[in-house]
DNA sequence: GCAATGACTGGTA
DNA sequence: TTACCAGCCATTG
C-alpha cells in the first residue's frame, strides 16, 4: 500500500476548499494549515502538488508573485481564463490583491 | 540514520 | 522589471 504522506493529505484538503477564479498560493496554504497545527513550508506545499496533485484543482495554487507553477504556465493560465480569476493587465500572471482568499 | 532534494519566500541589488 | 541568495522543512533515496 502506498501510504500517502500525512502533510501531502492535508495539502489536498486545504487546496480541494479553495472556490473558483480565486487562489491561494503556497505560502498562504502552509500558513493556513500552520494555523490548524499543522508544521511544513511552501516547498512541502509544492512537493505535495507535484507527487499527489492528481484531481485537484493545482492551478488554484500559484506562486506569492502570482505566477503559475514552475513548468506549467500555459496549463494554468488556461484554467485561469476559464475560470475568470482576475489577472494583471500583461495577463501573464494571477492579480493576487484581487484573487487570494484567506479560507473564508 | 543521514544527506540531498524541491510546483517556495522574502530580502537585497 | 529580472537575478541571485540564504533560510526553510517534510519527504526521498
Amino acid at each position: 500500500m502506498p501510504g500517502i504522506p500525512p502533510y501531502a493529505e492535508r495539502v489536498r484538503e486545504v487546496v480541494a476548499l479553495i472556490p473558483a477564479g480565486r487562489v491561494m498560493s503556497y505560502g498562504d496554504v502552509a500558513e493556513y494549515l500552520a494555523g490548524l497545527g499543522v508544521t511544513g513550508g511552501p516547498r512541502q506545499v509544492g512537493s505535495a502538488l507535484s507527487r499527489y496533485g492528481g484531481g485537484l484543482p493545482w492551478w488554484r495554487v500559484p506562486r506569492a508573485d502570482g505566477r503559475p507553477p514552475q513548468g506549467h504556465e500555459a496549463e494554468a493560465l488556461g484554467h485561469y481564463r476559464t475560470e475568470g480569476t482576475p489577472l494583471r493587465p500583461a495577463g501573464d500572471r494571477v492579480d493576487m490583491r484581487l484573487a487570494r482568499w484567506d479560507g473564508r
